[in-house]
DNA sequence: GGACTATAATGGTATGACCAATTAATATTG
DNA sequence: CAATATTAATTGGTCATACCATTATAGTCC
């Protein structure tokens, strides 16, 4: 099964899961009832029964004393992480966002919050400095502490959740290293000029700055893409062109 | 306890988490041996198990095989639904997401879309001549079939995601509901006017069109509310001066 | 046909036993 | 005495089984 599933109820679980996406078990399905369940996947009932709890903590089943355990579709932050999500519309999702979470905070940002932000600048430049410029921590705090200024629960609640999305898939989190790395002060100049325009109350400007801010990382998104495209090409031709070669030799 | 917990493990669970945020279990302790611990909630040993496995599924608790179970600190809520979220943060991320959803779609839509949109149109009237104004179906499925020719997955789910919690929280609700029921025809035509755009392929349009047809839904639930702040007011005022007159009889 | 009742199916809880991993105590050894 | 190896106690992990409460189904009766 999975990487060393120690407790069996996990791996339960995760075969549930599967089980589920797979389409044997639909959403909206009933499962079989946990007596059989504990038949089929050949362990005790109570261990199905932990199974099915988890899965129910987590958002996945619903479970109805006397009818059944039925399956729920799944928690969005899930949907989020699948593989589904391209690095671009996860990327324009943050613009917008991010944006308008710029033009709200513009207004309502309180001074220890800027100065929070300042704070933020320096380690951002610190980071710089020491070769450190892998590390995204002092950009996240930056953006966190902009989407907490726009004091609206629902924008900040997502935002950070796409953050979290894009920390865990790795395509986008490349890419976004790379440009990072690839012009740290000019990355430092665009997220000081969000500082200014929030500093100065200008919401139009904030929202220009961070959407600006964005458009240059989703380019050169872009173009990655489009260089990764074109070598897998190239490695497709050589293949080829190897594999046309031996069988002339032949 | 709480409000009907039916299963013996929901009501362990709750009283461990009160008995952690009490401080009797502080983050980083180890808690008492399950043995224990069913011993002291007077409950059988799988049912602490399925309280623990629960809290550990939502990350609150860490179980170590042989050693015990740890106390974490508590994750950051990440679900919509347990928080509670004013109807004005949620209006407000609405505008902006379903607002910029109508802007791509206006580049992006299909004729068959666009068909689709007129037939939810057409159903909307229906409504409203067949005295089911407070139905929302034909509603829903306008602004879905938007979010959905957006071409952007994390738009149309979190779109949806805040529909439903919308549909879940009663105060929400009744806001809204009392506003479409109050002027349904300028409502069909705010609709309308997005289609036009959506039609015309204006993506700025499409954005004004549908920002104003939810900025008329915010204002009017602000007065909704300001009525209440004053009725609450007069009542209170009524209230006192009931007793007043009262006090000087006697 | 509709309301009611008996029956079966399903989840809910409890006991007790045994295993495996960890930790603490103890004995062994240098 | 100290470091190490061994043993024992503690703790979670799993299982088998039994019985209860709720729900759903089938059957019955009017």
């Amino acid at each position: 099964m999975r990487n060393s599933e120690k407790r069996l109820y996990r791996a339960v679980a995760n075969e549930l899961l599967s089980l589920i996406d797979t389409g044997e078990f639909p959403v909206g399905s009933r499962l079989p009832a946990e007596r059989v369940l504990a038949d089929r996947f050949s362990v005790s009932r109570p261990t199905i029964r932990e199974a099915v709890i988890a899965l129910e903590a987590k958002g996945y089943l619903q479970v109805r004393t006397g009818s059944g355990v039925y399956v729920l579709d799944p928690p969005a932050e899930m949907q989020l992480m699948s593989v589904t999500i391209s690095p671009f519309e996860l990327i324009e999702a943050r613009v917008f966002l991010e944006g308008e979470a710029a033009a709200l905070a513009a207004k309502m940002i309180t001074p220890e919050q800027l100065t929070q932000l300042q704070q933020a600048l320096e380690e951002m430049a610190d980071e710089n400095l020491q070769q450190k410029q892998g590390s995204t921590v002092a950009d996240r705090k930056f953006h966190s502490i902009i989407s907490e200024a726009a004091n609206n629960r629902v924008l900040s609640l997502y935002i950070k959740q796409l953050w979290d999305v894009q920390e865990r898939q790795d395509h986008i989190n490349r890419a976004h290293r790379a440009v990072c790395l690839q012009d740290a002060p000019r990355r430092l100049a665009e997220h000081e000029a969000i500082y200014k325009a929030l500093a100065k109350k200008d919401a139009a400007a904030a929202r220009n700055a961070m959407k600006s801010h964005f458009s240059r990382t989703l380019s050169a998104l872009h173009e990655t893409n489009e260089e990764f495209a074109v070598s897998e090409v190239r490695r497709k031709a050589s293949q080829m062109r190897e594999r046309f070669s031996i069988d002339r030799l032949l």
